[in-house]
DNA sequence: ATGAAAGCGCTAACAT
DNA sequence: ATGTTAGCGCTTTCAT
């Protein structure tokens, strides 16, 4: 492989010049510039990224922690802050957490290794080691969720989001609402405690019979859950599911068990992801503004990065209602 | 930060034996070695990733290449075959090429500039100019799917499973059976091919008008796919789908049109992604072995890199056709 | 505007 | 079994 020493020998200059020029740093003549240039390009040259990373001591790139099994949600803002990142000049370095207890230290000190600019979190890491590090080191960090811990977020108001999801239940007329939702994050104890506040502002009776716990936010913990509700009594009219494919699966339980959505069970989602708009039904959700959380995500890195001011540490993005197909006013059964 | 200098004064030896029990190679008296390990424990070092890679000359990672608009299928692969990499200890170094032509020379260079030590290909490249680079540097590759150059491949056999899977649409008694399918990529021809040679060993005509091309393999192209379909004419009873995805938006298009799946239209995917068996119709679909193709890839490349016999460069796995509620006998309409 | 030289942190060949 | 030494390829002062 030809290095920069070579470039510099065959256009007759000094490696530094080449770096120059490479670099896009410092004055190089134009005539030797286009020299350089020229070879560079002939002999496809290109910095070895190792050398380079340990000569400045940093690496120019972002780190995405994600878990490995990640969901549609998490694909779909991690393709728009992997462009987003590197728009600004960075690479992506991603770091997969295995469900496996031990997977976050492992993911702990593979990112140590890497001398990374900052880190982007698309799952809420338990092990406060990883914040300790964060702050020990200043690498900054945010999270494209909701965090138990105290760093710098770009997510929506999951509670409150959850509360007019709940809310356009009441609204249609339900009264006997459940929820499907995966333990063990932030951001489903929100929507959690965003379904309460609903049915309790509307005088509904909270019911913890009508609250199942789900291992994780995946279409087969959905049937799951719906099928561990049903079981439990079939006193309700409709459903909210943390997320998307919670739904999905749940919507799988409610067919086996021949009841029709909407007829029988309204049923919500969460997030919006792509595919909401091509189950059957079509299904009712709130979306979360994925874009534009990638994008602000990566916004604030680099400005962080780049020490410019105006780095709020907190961003609460608008959410909103999608009404489809798979809510309605509920049948009164009894009537019937 | 702490480096492996650092330790080695505090514990009174030499970089090198620092070094040895870190890496666990070489001699290193028990003792010395437990009190190394105890500061390294103590101070949290961690070895600088840059400067080792630059001393070893390589990286110790393997390149994944995925467009950044990764679907389903691709995802759920992306999930194993990382898993699998990491049991061989490896790291995984994501290349998105982008829809944009620009891209795969950006792809190429940001590989070139890492020592990789091998590639796993979840997207076929176009530019040649990357299989000119493996072959140039002996960078060992392998493709998860059909290729149109000669590289070594784990795949299914993509010609033969389509057409097993319109043989079962014929085998229910359809005769007139339309295809959606995105265009541009081999395993992508290799499947309409199929499609005709099934119906040209059971006498059915060739109707060009009946395979519709589409931009992508994304529920939104699958729907667009149908309506197309739709719009030339509704003179068929059954549809392949060339992914499951494409499936998902063709079932759309299909309800927006009033038509039934199955009874009016038999549907048939492919690849059996995860919520294959979740959508409604349960999808009848072609089963691609996810877990085993990403195992063999990642064994594939392991054996290579590591100067091991037994490396067939070709491995056709089993597919299998899942049959669920998506697919049935045509209800002459004629008769109704 | 350009070159010389030092050094980033680590590994590995060599010496002992 | 352990230390010494020489790089790996690049960037970056510091001179000039």
């Amino acid at each position: 492989m030809v290095n920069i020493i070579d470039i510099a020998k065959q256009v007759g200059v000094s490696p530094s010049t080449v770096s120059r020029v490479v670099n896009g740093k410092g004055y190089v003549k134009l005539k030797k510039r286009e020299e350089i240039l020229k070879i560079i390009d002939e002999t496809g040259y290109i910095p070895n990224k190792a050398a380079r990373n340990m000569s400045r001591g940093r690496s120019f790139a972002i780190g995405i922690v994600i878990p490995d099994t990640f969901n549609i949600f998490q694909r779909q803002l991690f393709s728009v802050i992997e462009r987003n990142v590197d728009s600004f000049g960075y690479h992506t370095l991603f770091f997969f957490v295995k469900p496996e207890g031990v997977s976050e230290k492992a993911c702990l000190n593979h990112m140590k290794s890497e001398k990374l600019d900052g880190v982007i979190l698309l799952h809420e890491l338990k092990d406060t080691l990883f914040y300790e590090y964060c702050a020990d080191i200043k690498l900054p960090v945010i999270s494209t969720i909701c965090n138990h811990r105290h760093i710098p977020t770009v997510t929506i108001d999951d509670r409150q989001a959850a509360k007019e999801g709940v809310n356009h239940l009441i609204g249609l007329g339900h009264t006997k609402i459940a929820m499907i939702c995966a333990g063990g994050f932030s951001f489903g104890n929100r929507r959690v405690e965003g379904y309460y506040e609903a049915l309790e502002e509307n005088g509904l009776p909270r019911d913890e019979r009508r609250l199942v716990y789900v291992p994780q936010y995946t279409a087969e913990s959905g049937m799951y859950g719906m099928r561990e509700l049903l079981l439990r009594s079939r006193d309700f009219s409709a459903v909210f599911a943390a997320s998307d494919e919670l739904a999905l699966g749940a919507m799988r339980s409610l067919r086996d068990e021949d009841l029709r959505i909407p007829e029988d069970v309204s049923l919500i989602g969460f997030d919006d992801i792509d595919i909401a708009d091509y189950l059957h039904p079509r299904l009712t959700t709130i979306r979360q503004p994925i874009r534009e959380i990638g994008e602000q995500a990566a916004r604030y890195l680099h400005r962080v990065i780049t020490a410019q001011q105006g780095t709020e540490a907190e961003v609460v993005l608008p959410h909103r209602l999608i009404i489809r197909d798979s809510t309605c006013t509920p049948v009164d059964k009894t009537a019937q």
